[in-house]
DNA sequence: ACTTGCGTTGGAGTGCGCTCCAACTTCTAC
DNA sequence: GTAGAAGTTGGAGCGCACTCCAACGCAAGT
């Protein structure tokens, strides 16, 4: 039989994982030595291997930040995660606020965003004018 | 005559400006310091006294801020509006690059926002069935 | 006149989110 | 088997945007 290790197959090593994610490999690390992402699978050698899973969660914490969540919240929420099915209403919560202030976030930059378009008017104004 | 000495009249306190902002006392030294705003007029025993052009600077600057502009940015912008109106075109061009960063940004927030909502219902079914 | 509080300065310190480093091991290709 | 690239660890360092501090001077009410 030619396969090999059940780990090594369908999984990507670290700068692999930068790559697709922008994540740095020492962000990576980072981020499972604070534990918002669970201990990585190994190789052999000891390095580490990320599985479909593992990306699938990655990507989903990428969302939290990029939506302004801090490293202390996303901590709470993949502590919650790793506390297993009945966790899953205290998760439901801190989503559901966390939207909440994601949507009156999008409001504000809207309205500021109105703002700037008038002083861009204006500024556009001064030009014709001078 | 009852008037006493031009600066104090219409001008408010680096606390009261801080009420009014939001912002604290020693962020706004600190972003006179940097440059961010001019330097304030000050009264006779040398204290800040900020006058209404002031206010409308500083709140022009949070919503450069609150749009995620950097203060090495926003340095940037106030030095221009120091060299007068021969930098309108400079400013102007900034402005629209700020704008479109913050359009694009929006875009994000909100296909994120929708990403997190099918998370949240995801979570709703399994609430449900459980 | 006195007291209490507000404001001043320069500079040090903080919290966040990474980012870099040295010294070492493992992996890959030849 | 060997060279060179990639990965490992613990811990130090960094850039940003404030925030705090000590030691002092001014302001306002009684």
């Amino acid at each position: 039989m030619a396969s090999t290790q059940p780990l090594s197959a369908d999984t990507l090593t670290i700068t692999e994982v930068a790559a697709r994610t922008g994540l740095s490999p020492d962000t990576l690390r980072y981020y499972e030595k604070a534990g918002l992402i669970d201990p990585i699978g190994r190789s052999a050698g000891g390095q580490r291997r990320y599985a479909a899973a593992d990306m699938d969660w990655i990507a989903f914490l990428l969302r939290l930040r990029d939506t302004g969540m801090s490293i202390a919240d996303m901590q709470r929420f993949a502590e919650l995660r790793r506390a297993g099915n009945a966790s899953v209403a205290d998760r439901l919560e801190l989503l559901r606020e966390h939207r909440a202030r994601l949507t009156e976030r999008i409001r504000r930059l809207q309205a500021n965003g109105r703002a700037l378009d008038e002083k861009i008017t204006h500024y556009e104004k001064q030009l014709g004018e001078s």
